[in-house]
DNA sequence: TTGTAGGCGTTATCAG
DNA sequence: CTGATAACGCCTACAA
């Protein structure tokens, strides 16, 4: 049973293929094929349940319609949701999606990248691993279009969508101060990705205009070695002889983490310890206590994204318009 | 900036296009292409940075080397795992996934189904939604490889990855009997899938065995509006006059809302009720007890997926065998 | 209104 | 050992 190409329904018909594709192709209407033959064309290839090779197609005109989808991890909650919205989104505009995942490893991205450029994907959403900015410039002289999520560069002139990082950490610090807080910790990860940067300096601005600003408040950790990290962390932060009375986490794996184990040393959230964490989780609703938190936009994000994405690969390479968005997450105190 | 392609090669070293792609497939060792040639090509391509166009490549040897994986919800962290994994494998052996979400609906599923013929995908690893079997008869019908995971129709003779639901189930619901319960609840979905239901055999005949069967202790909820179905569901448990002392839960959405609702009902757990959940959630490490749960191992489901489905795309629609594979689930106590 | 022919980048076949 | 040439399925000038 060979596959059906235009081909096969032209052979039916006795008409070439070239009749064929302007009739499927919508192109009748144009006064291209006479209304007869196109309606005998369309039902012939419903009937012999014709669907158009993309591979060809995206061989013939130079576009593959596909999505290249860059990110971490996409078993972390925030990945996958984002990645849901972008399927959604792309799907509605005819695009399908190719995801990899780089586990934040360097090397893997930009094996990955590879990969994708050889399937001639027509653009790139890409969640830049640590330390990747080469590789963003190689896209940049290759002039492909693609647009960073979640983080970027901030010396680099890339589309990109982000949250509002410095101003919701600044916002959620000041809340804590606001809850009578006055010794804060901040648990983030030791690295150099401007996103979490931007995070920790919003906390330390806010603590810095409030006059309770301690360096020794801040404990980092390790992607790869998380949990222990963060135990030893929390650790830290309830041995400290001035006693912390709040603490912010700056992502989703470290807030979880530092929950767990502030709930392991029987600290008393949030009477002892206040916190503030980033980004939902439903573990937070079994505790007996509302643990506030950072909503990310994600859907917004993904909208973004994909429109801006998509934008610049319909003006083709030429002319290309840069555009950085930033959409504002919310605190979620209740 | 044009693409290079074999063409360009050909034309800097005056060659044919037939002899580079020879050399640069490796086939110059088969004594086809001479070593000094051979060479003087590789060095080129890698010069010219030289990206051979899978899309063309795909057309003309009639394989796109791209798996299509349909599940559900890929913001669900379980299918997220399995996708993470799938994808890994995937790449190890040269293949591309695109990813699509069914939301649980028959005419999403059926819709994305077409858009992944279209694009040629070599194979497919699906979570079929309910009732969609007709849509992997057609798949037979059209002798495209696939590989069925986590879910399954019984009555069809299909390559598949699966649990022990039945077992697991049992021995969960068992588990619960030694540890002194004696009027075991159930909340599962209201549902035609037959993995979910033999998670509830496996409930229904454990009792059944032990003698204290009783029907009026199911629950079922529905999947659009789950959180209040699950908090009805647990309302009617814990208000039954034969005091419910036992509660199984056959999915990890509906473990994580059933522990959420006992929660805010202030139940003592496990003292008062003793419960037994699908799937490990991060949230469980929030409580001050331990909660037990079936672990599926999700990495060798997607393993075994991909082995399956390469196996069967390798042998090329032809003498197509058949394989039912089933993974113990670990019932975690610890 | 319809058909012919060429080409997108590859690989495979067959000569030379 | 190497090179023409055809073909994969589709689109699109251009010709008829």
């Amino acid at each position: 049973m060979k596959r059906v190409s235009l081909k096969t329904i032209a052979e039916q018909l006795g008409v070439s293929t070239a009749t064929v594709s302007l009739a499927l192709s919508g192109k009748a209407k144009e006064g291209r094929v006479s209304e007869e033959l196109s309606n005998k064309i369309v039902d012939m290839a419903k009937e012999l349940n014709y669907m158009p090779n993309t591979l060809a197609k995206g061989l013939r005109i130079g576009k593959s319609k596909t999505i290249g989808l860059v990110i971490a991890d996409i078993s972390n909650v925030f990945f996958g949701t984002l990645a849901l919205h972008i399927q959604e989104y792309a799907e509605k505009e005819g695009y399908a999606i190719i995801i990899v995942n780089t586990n934040e490893r360097f090397d893997k991205m930009e094996k990955l990248m590879q990969l994708l450029k050889a399937r001639q994907v027509d653009g790139f959403i890409i969640t830049p691993t640590e330390n990747s900015k080469e590789l963003i410039e190689d896209l940049i002289a290759e002039k492909l279009p693609f647009v960073l999520v979640d983080r970027s560069f901030p010396d680099l002139e890339v589309n990109s969508v982000l949250i509002n990082n410095y101003d919701i950490s600044y916002k959620s610090t000041e809340k804590l101060i606001q809850q009578g807080c006055r010794n804060i910790g901040l648990i983030t990860y030791k690295q150099n990705q401007f996103h979490i940067n931007e995070r920790g300096r919003g906390y330390v601005e806010a603590l810095k205009d409030a006059g309770i600003f301690n360096p020794e408040n801040i404990e980092e950790v390790c992607y790869d070695s998380l949990k222990s990290d963060v135990d030893s962390a929390i650790y830290n932060l309830i041995n400290k002889k001035d006693k912390i009375d709040g603490i912010f986490f700056t992502t989703n794996s470290i807030s979880i983490n530092g929950v767990k184990s502030l709930i392991k040393n029987n600290i008393n959230v949030p009477k002892e310890i206040q916190i503030m964490c980033f980004d939902e989780s439903e573990a937070f609703y079994l505790l007996p206590y509302m643990v506030p938190f950072v909503k990310q936009p994600i859907e917004q994000m993904a909208e973004k994204s994909m429109e801006l994405l998509i934008a610049n690969i319909k003006m083709d390479k030429v002319n290309i318009e840069i555009k950085q968005c930033i959409i504002d997450a919310e605190l979620i105190i209740e």
